[in-house]
DNA sequence: TTAGGGTTAG
């Protein structure tokens, strides 16, 4: 038999470019179809190279076809395989295709492992994720850079930070790039641990071996100051991101418009969201978000017509955050009628979030019954049915209907969880109702259950430190604590002189939304924190400069008469991030309306 | 020479 001429040995260059330029089947096909057509003997090499194109294009079934009647597979190929399946958002086959592959006798290499690490990333599953783990220490290649930065991301993505910061620290000097870098921040920012991110990029510019920050970096960053609302670090990086050219990156400001937004300062995101020169649906939800947190409800509605003019299509977040900025802005209707037309008009189904936000938008402007309604019309089970009846209760409550509080508090009781948040509105729905009795009756059944409720705080940013306060507690302060009460004082006895009938410095029967923590003082509760933060900021911020006070739970109607009342009094403006929402006050009123 | 790592909205 004659030997195969030169052309049919292996693929030709051309052939090679077509393949390599394919995105889509049909011209993967084609190229397949000419090399059959022009007898190119079917080399391993050959066979890889139509392997990934199909896998490129997502055409797992022709891959794995081509796979499975291959002669030969080499590690490549299997490689191959297994990022084709990871790409196509099939991990668990990729991992089963690693099995398959070391009992055929095939040896992984870094690629390949580091392939398995990024499949375990997307299934979050630290268990898998460890085995590859421990076939890369096996293999000697645990050290790689790639594959060590593969790790980080997969034990970050499941949770496992501390894992994720053992692979870090195990990498050699030289191994650590910016993209290992990257990676170490992005899994503290994702895990929220802000704080940790802002250290390690602190470390990154002291001591990264002259590593520039990148866009990567700098978006991770963002979005830490983000988690943990630090204001003046999230400015000092908008800075760098200005000053190293990544103005432009989308992403970054995203995460910017996100920072700002999240610090209070909404202003500021709308300014980084107009530059941004055609935004996608990502940049478009996160402002419409920002503007639905501050009660522009208008702006939102505006935003979404814009982005769908320019042919942007809305996704189920974008409508979420759309019926929020109805929600806290009193558009009660209009958000009723996104919920019943977002199937129709925008081709999605409405998901539990949005029933309980629906619930929650009627709940607060009173009508209660139409909310109990659709809190039964909805199929919501589990922690969404919670959340859901969580927010009707509360909103019994705000509008005293202690009978319907009462439907609420049983549904929320059957489920068989973590109920502080529900019991501690019911009590709340009884002490507004003047029944103290019954008030102290759920708190007291809430200590002999062991639940316990996190404990209500403010804290407030001054020169980049977080000072925070708890209720009743001035000790936060320092040495100014005497001044700040000494203060409260002197705005308690102007506010009497505009009529404010409460108390601010003492202990005082009110909601009990906020409790020490300490579990005996039921129903009586001191000075809340939000107070005290406001103390503290009105002697230790300059004039002129808005005081941004953060709580970790909602404000309630006491405290937000009296900010109002006090912005008027010392002409300054404040604004207060509470669990739901931003208040913007200012001359004796607040951007809410009342309306939250 | 065909296969590998990090970012943004809820």
């Amino acid at each position: 038999m004659a030997a195969p001429s030169f052309s049919t040995t292996a693929l030709t260059p051309v052939l090679i470019h077509l393949l390599r330029g394919a995105s889509d089947l049909a011209s993967v096909a084609a190229t397949h179809a000419k090399i059959l057509k022009a007898g190119v003997a079917s080399t391993l090499a050959s066979s890889n190279h139509l392997l990934a194109a199909y896998c490129r294009c997502g055409a797992m079934s022709r891959a794995r076809e081509l796979f499975d009647g291959m002669r030969d597979r080499d590690v490549v190929s299997w490689t191959t395989l297994m990022s084709g399946y990871t790409a196509s958002g099939r991990s668990r086959e990729a991992v089963s295709v690693l099995r398959a592959m070391e009992f055929s006798g095939v040896q992984p290499n870094v690629v390949t492992l580091s392939t398995a690490a990024s499949a375990c990333a997307r299934l979050a599953d630290a268990g898998l994720g460890r085995q590859v783990h421990a076939r890369a220490e096996v293999a000697g290649c645990a050290r790689d850079t790639i594959v060590s930065t593969a790790l980080i991301d997969m034990y970050g993505k499941a949770g496992r930070v501390d894992d994720s910061r053992a692979v870090f620290d195990g990498m050699a000097a030289p191994a650590m790039n910016a993209v290992s870098w990257g990676a170490m921040l992005a899994v503290y920012a994702q895990n929220a641990l802000g704080n940790e991110a802002i250290q390690l990029f602190a470390e990154l510019r002291t001591s990264g071996n002259g590593l520039a920050p990148n866009h990567f970096m700098l978006s991770s960053v963002v979005s830490a100051c983000a988690s943990v609302v630090r204001l003046s670090i999230g400015k000092c990086v908008h800075g760098a991101v200005l000053r190293l050219g990544h103005g432009n990156n989308e992403v970054v400001a995203v995460a910017l418009v996100d920072m700002y937004s999240k610090c209070g300062c909404y202003e500021y995101s709308r300014k980084v969201f107009d530059r941004i020169e055609q935004p996608s649906i990502i940049p478009y939800t996160s402002i419409i978000v920002a503007a639905a947190k501050y009660g522009h409800g208008k702006c939102a509605l505006a935003l979404l017509g814009e982005m769908v003019d320019r042919g942007v299509q809305p996704n189920d977040v974008t409508l979420l955050g759309v019926m929020h900025a109805c929600s806290h802005s009193g558009l009660v209707d209009t958000g009723l009628q996104f919920l019943h037309s977002m199937q129709s008009k925008y081709g999605i189904v409405p998901c539990p979030s949005h029933y309980t936000c629906a619930v929650d938008m009627l709940g607060r402007a009173g009508r209660l019954e139409e909310a109990f309604g659709l809190a039964k019309e909805a199929q919501v089970e589990g922690n969404e049915a919670l959340l859901l009846w969580n927010s009707l209760l509360s909103a019994c409550r705000t509008h005293k209907r202690l009978d319907l509080a009462t439907l609420a508090g049983q549904r929320v009781s059957e489920f068989n969880q973590d109920v502080a948040g529900g019991l501690v509105v019911m009590s709340n729905a009884y002490a507004s109702a003047g029944q103290t009795e019954n008030a102290a009756a759920v708190w007291s059944s809430m200590r002999q259950r062991g639940i316990q409720k996190d404990p209500g705080c403010s804290w407030i940013e001054v020169k980049d430190i977080p000072y925070v306060f708890y209720a009743g507690a001035v000790s936060c302060a320092g040495a100014r604590a005497d001044e700040v009460l000494m203060l409260l004082d002197e705005l308690e006895y102007k506010m009497r002189e505009k009529g404010y009938r409460g108390r601010l410095g003492s202990a005082r029967v009110s909601d009990a939304h906020e409790d020490d923590g300490d579990g005996g003082k039921g129903v009586m509760v001191g000075v809340h924190s939000e107070i005290l933060a406001l103390g503290f900021g009105l002697l230790v911020v300059p004039k002129g400069m808005t005081i941004r006070v953060m709580k970790n739970l909602r404000m309630c109607c006491d405290c937000h008469e009296t900010f109002k009342l006090i912005s008027g009094i010392v002409e300054r403006e404040f604004v207060v991030r509470d669990l739901n929402r931003f208040h913007h006050f200012k001359t004796g009123s607040c951007s809410c309306n009342d309306y939250w």
